[in-house]
DNA sequence: AATAAAAATAGTAATCATTACTGTTTTGGC
DNA sequence: GCCAAAACAGTAATGATTACTATTTTTATT
């Protein structure tokens, strides 16, 4: 059975303050903070239990790290190649799921990740 | 200036002679049939070139293995949890990257995988 | 077809994000 | 409070990918 932990707590709370989608290294140190003595094993195995009972989403854009999100509904990440920053845009209306489920497959959650260059990039 | 190589077509003509969506690895494998002496690196080196001018696509569908897709037309890849297979289905009439452009977004690229049950693993 | 500079390769060593391990601490039910 | 299960801190190990270097191949030029 699953235990609390104020670890988790912290880290789970952090990751839902903020919209920049944190890698475990940025969860860590954003959580030491609070919690000088946290392992960095534990921020890993917490988000990695977190993304795997869908309370946060895990994203990869393709820079190397593995990279978290709060927000559950589906959307699209604008991940700047430039810049690195990740940007969110909605697409819960773009039917996608139906597309997969038409098929036969039961799906469990998507990942949409666009690269290119974000507008302040695009414009130097 | 790029120069010719055996080595990168034989690379490039395996990823574009099946759909299973190949892994680095999976590509040495099929390439040492044609050149024993091939070098794992030098796979790494080529897909990585390839994917980055745009003549194959990287996806990464979170089983810890970048994998390669010549087909470069947006669609959706649904990765089955259970038995690992990466199924193609079109999306090219999805809209997503207009959604994208609106933004001021410059896109170069888009990804989509969703994770769930392929259509045999879910009825077991 | 010989020559030379640039590009690519084979083979190996290094990197580093992530995972596994272990002994200790915390949690939750009785 | 007591105990077993769960979680933790700290550290070691893993393994996909990248970097490095000496050698070979390619391409342009003569």
């Amino acid at each position: 059975m699953k235990n609390y932990s104020k670890q988790r707590e912290a880290i789970l709370s952090y990751v839902r303050s903020v919209r920049t989608h944190p890698t475990a290294k940025d969860v860590y140190g954003a959580v030491k903070e609070q919690l000088p003595n946290i392992s960095l094993g534990t921020v890993y195995r917490n988000l990695a239990e977190l993304a795997e009972s869908g309370e946060i989403i895990s994203v990869n854009v393709g820079d190397g790290f593995e990279h978290y999100d709060c927000e559950r509904s589906y959307h699209i990440h604008l991940h700047c190649n430039k810049c690195g920053e990740i940007i969110d845009i909605d697409a819960s209306e773009s039917g996608l799921f139906s597309l997969a489920e038409k098929s036969g497959f039961k799906s469990e959650n998507a990942v949409t990740v666009i690269n290119g260059l974000c507008k302040n990039c695009a414009k130097q």
